[in-house]
DNA sequence: CACACTTATTGTCAGTTTGTCAATAACGTG
DNA sequence: CACGTTATTGACAAACTGACAATAAGTGTG
């Protein structure tokens, strides 16, 4: 039946349907990898953690809606941050009070200094991703899945694309982009080999003055860059997630 | 705000919402790479092309509603073809009649037969994916925008997955197999690598017994393969599209 | 000052992969 | 039989990859 059939079609004869949108907010602190959560502050799921997210607007698209609550709950604005869509969730109990749509987001932000945790005095917080990983933490409605989901798409694009440099400041060193990658997939990877894909892929350029400054302690001073073009187009990896033989295509 | 803030939400106070599912559905015939169209029955866009789908019943989840909408087009149950969600689509006046949200999916198919249609006497055709990109016809609401995204999805997971397998039937030559490559990426690869890659990825399995039969006119006789596992799951590429320097990451 | 340690950068090397093309195998047709 | 066609296997040079070494450029300590 094509989309066409409004014929016989009237709003009125069926239970309401919201869509909502809710966000995966990742940034990186202290070199660990965190998801933006927030409180719930009423039933269902009352006191538990749950992705940020908001109701669309009648006359605003699904873009746009996301943007501005990322803008509510971060402060951060959609310029200064990676924001795509993930995918929508419409199981039809997962929300017991009505049918509910979540066409789910997910944000990468260079490090968020504190969680503005939205127009109401919600708490928010920047939680390990590990600590939900590893369960320490468990999430309300279909979250869980969602952020499961956000989380492999992270994983996956990091490999394809330059995105990891959204983690970072506008200027940064080869060793800190490094240091997403291995956050991020919790590993450990080669600095020469990862330098040699940055200088490599065309993605990057190199700063004309100087070395990097801003927190080095010890060690030689590294030089600083920043990107240039598409970050999420795909092209060569800046390096590559390890898999065991069992896991090709397994 | 959380998604909890539903203590002052009352479905009546603002417009009613449709969500609706809409399909990409892929197969290939002779050689070409095709895609299911259905003409629309009633305004707006009367008498155009669209991509075939239907409204979200209440009590089903979205995959669910994709899959019953495919079997009604194609009379293909999910167990036989490839289907997965792209995203949605929800701008305002995508649809002038009311506020409508679309999840889309996309779905390969072995070579189908005939469309069925759905349950109405609505028309529908596989169509030539090429007469689609070259504007030969234009697609009803915001369609075209679907299947271009849809499109890019098809071709990119087709590097980086054995879902180009789905387009075959059960059992297939390797050059079958690469023949689907060559009609989706709109290109010749090499008859040697493709078939190291083929034998090198675990994904696919030869029959024990015998040779291509069918449809073989000339030629030695081909070797008959069977898939292996989950085609989905990324791995290494079986081949790998052509890029210009200037496309890396440009 | 010399030295140890740390971090950044460049390089080496053996093994693997990739794309182009050749050689051989197995069929059908005239 | 020769030839054309399609399938399969192989050769080869260039490029890539991961592990590790060597050098560079700092800081801190005795």
């Amino acid at each position: 039946m094509p989309e066409a059939q409004f014929s016989d079609y009237n709003p009125r004869d069926y239970p309401a349907v919201a869509v909502t949108v809710d966000m995966a907010v990742f940034t990186i602190r202290d070199s660990a990898l965190r998801v933006l959560l927030v409180e719930r502050g009423e039933e269902p799921f009352k006191g538990a953690w749950a992705l940020p997210g908001g109701f669309v607007r009648p006359d605003e698209d699904l873009d746009a809606a996301a943007a501005r609550e990322l803008k509510e709950e971060t402060g951060v604005t959609r310029r200064d941050a990676f924001l795509e869509q993930l995918g929508s969730y419409g199981s039809p109990r997962r929300d017991p009070r009505m049918r509910v749509i979540t066409v789910a987001y997910w944000a990468v932000c260079p490090a968020l200094a504190r969680p503005t945790g939205g127009g109401d005095a919600t708490r928010a917080e920047l939680v390990l991703v590990s600590r939900v990983e590893d369960r320490s933490i468990d999430l309300a409605f279909d979250h869980n899945e969602i952020l499961g989901d956000a989380l492999e798409r992270l994983r996956s694009k990091l490999e394809y694309t330059a995105l990891g440099a959204r983690f970072c400041p506008p200027t940064f060193t080869i060793s800190e982009l490094r240091r997403v990658y291995e956050a991020v997939w919790n590993t450990t990877l080669d600095p020469g080999n990862f330098q040699r894909n940055v200088r490599r892929s065309g993605s990057f350029e190199q700063a004309r003055s100087g070395h990097a400054l801003t927190g080095r302690r010890v060690g030689r001073p590294a030089s600083v860059w920043s990107t240039r073009g598409r970050l999420s187009s795909p092209g060569r990896p800046l390096a590559t997630r390890h898999r065991s033989r069992g896991e090709d295509r397994g």
